[in-house]
DNA sequence: GCCGTTTTCGGCCCGACTGTTTTCAGTCG
């Protein structure tokens, strides 16, 4: 059982209860435990057996008692009574943006419905629309959302998907036969959303023997499909996982065939039939004999190519640029320098000032960008006057005491409605640097949006754009925005923006990453960690960053201290 | 239900926006 399991299992605890009336301090209590099992680090049962988890803030008597009984049987008790009281359609119904508790009542005790189908026949045909504090706009917004959920629920994010996939990766290492194991598909390369999970074994002997042992594998609930060289498994909670197997000689084949996308396979199927090879289902042959790929540089070997890494592999052009020898020396996680974006205790952080200086000064960085948030995202505890100069004074003292890191005074300024930034110019000239990002009325057209973020940035207090178009992944999509202005925009006024590394945002899609950069802008790779569990974020904004194509370059905090200060000191002095 | 203590029980996120209504409930960040 992974963690998302248990978390989800708490969830629905959570909404189950709120759905029943019961008080609303007990669900955000079931609420505050899924948080914090979702954004535990270690390994659960471990922390189960030691007592660790008992420990853990949010978790208390009940919530535990839920934690254990989900890892050790893959079910809860708790849940299951629930279960039975409230149906399952009104726990989706609530996953709809724009229907909370109340509504989704409303629904259920009006009109009986108590599934997303009933509820959609609902909203088209006007029955919907006629129930009190309801009307046509609530109706279009719940279809929307009801496309949406339907969209996504099958996919989960990266961070998960690999913690998932390294749990199953340890355990088919332990199978018999198993020689070599290696994560592929779309998780190898680094997607910001799985659907499913591959996996290439290395096989001695019969597969028999892997297939009699997965089928017993903890969580595994049924094979979908089985071949003579892959199983496709469906795990209690809900995970889909192809594992295909192969023999040494052939693994880079099949871990390349395994990794995909399918775009990339089909031009290296051109250029190896070009060079006289046969790209068959299980290897790569020429005039009938097997060319022996135990690894994937093998095969770009054979195609004349240099081995191009899992992140470019989306058939965006690599093949071709790789061919031509122009293929970019992608940034890579050792190249940060500076850890920017981070959010304390002053704010919505649960991590100290001191703790971050610490954590990042364990980690190697050159400096630490503190960014709390501003005052008006009071939902946040945005940081107030009196607590700057205080904040202030501390990163002072912390500075006196370490001499290989340098703590940044910085805040995350909200872009308020009308395009200017919080904070009186006065206040923000007391920062090293500022993010700015939107946070509320995402609601606005897509000129309006621009508008206001054009007008932000003619603020010289603004360093980084920060989540420039404010997706979270699987739950909200991003406010409609012309990217191509704002980005033409900071390139010319020297603002940097942002690729979110937010396991949750990862914004900039990697996908306009290199349409940015293309322009001339300036990336900042921002970690939005909200305690130093979340170091870890910044890889994920890596993995970003060289899938829109980055060198260590295009990226502000790749360059020493002194570096960044005069990108934001020249953004400062412009104007 | 959990936390933080005045260690036995009181307090827990609040203000703005949206779509509805005609003054505000519900939702969200």
């Amino acid at each position: 059982m992974d963690k998302k399991s248990v978390a989800s299992a708490l969830e629905e605890i959570a909404a189950c209860l709120e759905l029943k009336g019961e008080d609303r301090f007990r669900v955000r209590a079931y609420e505050t435990a899924a948080r914090a099992i979702a954004g535990y680090e270690g390994d659960l049962r471990e922390a189960l057996h030691t007592g660790e988890l008992a420990q853990l803030k949010g978790i208390g008597p009940a919530t535990l008692e839920v934690v254990s009984e989900v890892l050790k049987t893959g079910r809860s008790r708790t849940l299951q009574t629930l279960r039975d009281q409230v149906p399952s359609g009104l726990v989706e119904m609530l996953q709809i943006s724009g229907l909370g508790v109340a509504k989704v009542r409303q629904i259920h005790e009006t009109l009986l419905i108590d599934s997303l189908d009933e509820l959609e026949e609902a909203a088209r045909n006007g029955t919907l629309s006629k129930l009190p504090r309801f009307g046509p706009k609530t109706a279009e917004k719940i279809l929307k959302g009801i496309q949406f959920v339907r969209q996504v629920r099958e996919f989960r994010l990266l961070h998960h998907a690999r913690q998932e996939a390294a749990a199953l990766a340890g355990v088919l290492e332990g199978m018999p036969g198993v020689t070599r194991v290696a994560t592929a598909g779309s998780v190898r390369r680094g997607r910001e959303v799985i659907r499913d999970l591959d996996f290439v074994v290395a096989l001695e002997g019969k597969p028999s023997a892997l297939v009699e042992r997965l089928g017993t594998a903890p969580g595994v609930r049924e094979f979908v499909h089985e071949s003579d060289r892959v199983l496709t498994l469906r795990f209690a909670g809900g995970t889909v996982a192809d594992v295909y197997w192969t023999s040494e000689r052939g693994f880079g084949y099949q871990l390349l065939r395994a990794t995909g996308n399918d775009d990339h396979l089909a031009s290296l199927k051109v250029r190896a039939e070009e060079q006289g090879l046969t790209w068959g289902d299980c290897d790569l042959s020429r005039e009938g004999e097997i060319v022996s790929t135990p690894s994937e540089e093998d095969i770009y070997h054979a195609v004349g190519l240099p081995f191009i890494v899992p992140e470019l592999r989306e058939g965006k052009g690599e093949v071709e640029t790789a061919a031509a020898g122009r293929l970019p020396q992608l940034i890579e996680t050792a190249d940060i320098r500076g850890f920017l974006h981070c959010h304390s205790n002053y704010s919505d952080g649960r991590s100290t000032v001191r703790e971050w200086a610490e954590a990042c000064q364990l980690e190697g960085y050159e400096y630490l960008g503190i960014t709390d948030h501003s005052l008006a995202a009071a939902y946040a505890g945005g940081i107030t006057l009196d607590q700057i100069c205080e904040q202030h004074a501390e990163i002072d003292a912390v500075n006196q005491e370490l001499a290989d890191l340098r703590v940044l005074k910085g805040v995350e300024a909200d872009i308020l409605t009308d395009g200017s930034l919080d904070y009186t110019p006065q206040v923000r000239a007391s920062f090293d640097f500022i993010i700015a990002s939107v946070h509320s009325t995402f609601g606005m057209t897509e000129r309006k949006m621009t508008e206001r973020i054009l007008k932000a940035m003619d603020d010289p207090s603004m360093a980084i754009l920060g989540h420039p178009t404010g997706r979270l992944l699987l739950s909200r999509d991003p406010y409609p925005l012309d990217l191509g202005a704002v980005f033409t925009k900071a390139a010319d006024c020297g603002i940097a923006v942002e690729i979110n590394a937010d396991p949750q945002r990862l914004d900039l899609d990697w996908q306009v990453v290199r349409q940015a950069a293309e322009l001339g802008v300036t990336i900042s790779i921002g970690a939005d960690a909200h305690s130093v569990a979340a170091l870890s974020n910044m890889e994920l904004g890596v993995t970003v960053a060289r899938k829109g194509w980055l060198t260590k370059g295009q990226v502000i905090n790749s360059r020493p201290l002194e570096g960044f200060l005069e990108y934001v000191e020249r953004r400062r002095s412009r104007n």
